[in-house]
DNA sequence: ACAGTGACAACAT
DNA sequence: TATGTTGCCACTG
């Protein structure tokens, strides 16, 4: 009952839900697969994506609309990543300041409901049916 | 099997 | 507000 196999699975349904010109945060999502100490390993499974950008798979999947839990754009030794996922969610019509930071109170995402999480935990899919 | 790592978060200065 | 520290978790050699 612990380590499900498909956590990253699970974690990429979350974010495919994550609707255009909102965004989530690592812990919020972390909170949603009822892992609330999990948002590093949330983060970590984004990371992994830029491994598998070339599978069509995982080519759909939102990334750029998960900051961390203050609202700000968290790759932070990363400045060139961190200003591109800025500009992809200016282009989605989220405010982004200069400082790469977001108003969650305007643009923070609800969330799933605990019946749309059951559907992943069980699919671990998410994104069709 | 085990130690190291990282797109976090909460708390302390 | 801006750093630093500590705890956490899943994943990787």
């Amino acid at each position: 009952m612990n380590t499900q196999p498909n956590f990253y699975e699970q974690v990429y349904a979350v974010v495919r839900r994550i609707p255009q010109g909102k965004v989530s945060s690592y812990g919020r999502i972390a909170n949603m697969l009822g892992r609330p100490r999990a948002a590093r390993a949330v983060g970590y499974a984004l990371n992994a994506l830029s491994d598998k950008k070339d599978d069509p798979a995982y080519a759909d999947i939102p990334w750029q609309r998960v900051v961390n839990s203050q609202g700000r754009i968290s790759i932070v030794n990363r400045e060139q990543s961190a200003n591109h996922q800025a500009e992809l969610l200016r282009a989605e019509g989220v405010a982004v300041s200069k400082k790469l930071r977001i108003n969650l109170d305007i643009y923070l995402w609800e969330g799933l409901h605990w019946v749309e999480i059951d559907d992943i935990m069980k699919n671990a899919n998410g994104a069709k049916p």
